[in-house]
DNA sequence: GACCAGGCACATC
DNA sequence: GATGTGCATGGT
């Protein structure tokens, strides 16, 4: 098994080689392929990370119609010439928009500024590189962070969210009150390091979790009953 | 009308 | 380091 660059030293714990594949490929079977992250480019699905906190997707997916529409999506310079009351304004339907206006266009500038806004010129990083400065970005959290380096530059980083945490620890897995990184290390210890299967793992934590644990918290139709 | 959604930064203790 | 709070829309 192959553990992540940016792993390497941490106190690992490893639970069972198995469980985390069976679980996988249960919600395969059940759920089928969720076809992630959705969006055209790469630019569009890192601005979709950062509007999609804290917000359904379904709002998110208006305030990017009205993102497009205005070609304001098109590049990273093409969103940082967006005033921040306009850029605002188009997203709206996303909520927080005053917030994530200025957290889209803090992300932009990172972009230009350091890459002239060229995303080929950013995948030529080393992951673990690339994570420590799209931490340094306001706005961009460690989930954030690693949905973009998962879903727009396919690299092997496990995206902890709401879900998982819900999931995971209602199925005594986890701690409930464990940290993001304590639990992010746990699926990346106990899974191979490929960025597809990390792609459709969260996909399928997602549809379990709206699919089912909202509206049925007891669980007793969840497909990880007897699993666990 | 209450509750929730694919978080994060910042203040305070 | 842990805990609380503001940010806000749209669907159920």
């Amino acid at each position: 098994m192959t553990i992540h660059p940016y792993l390497r030293g941490s106190i690992l714990q490893k639970i069972s080689n198995s469980i985390f594949i069976d679980i996988y490929k249960r919600l395969y079977k059940v759920y089928g392929r969720q076809h992630w992250w959705p969006g055209d480019t790469r630019f569009e699905m890192m601005v979709g990370a950062i509007l999609t906190q804290n917000t359904s997707w379904s709002n998110v997916e208006k305030a990017i119609r009205n993102l497009k529409k205005e070609n304001a999506l098109s590049s990273a310079e093409k969103l940082l010439r967006t005033n921040g009351r306009t850029l605002a304004r188009l997203i709206r339907p996303s909520g927080y928009y005053n917030v994530k206006s200025k957290r889209l266009r803090d992300f932009a500038g990172f972009l230009v500024a350091r890459y002239g806004g060229d995303l080929n010129m950013m995948s030529r990083r080393e992951t673990g590189e690339l994570r420590e400065e799209l931490l340094d970005v306001k706005g961009v959290g460690p989930e954030t962070c690693d949905s973009m380096l998962l879903y727009a530059l396919n690299r092997p980083v496990f995206v902890v969210d709401a879900y998982t945490r819900r999931i995971f620890s209602r199925h005594k897995l986890i701690d409930g009150n464990a940290g993001y990184h304590d639990i992010q290390r746990l699926f990346m210890v106990n899974l191979p390091a490929d960025h597809r299967l990390y792609n459709e793992y969260h996909a399928l934590i997602v549809r379990l979790g709206k699919e089912l644990c909202r509206k049925n918290p007891s669980c007793e139709r969840c497909p990880l009953n007897r699993l666990i």
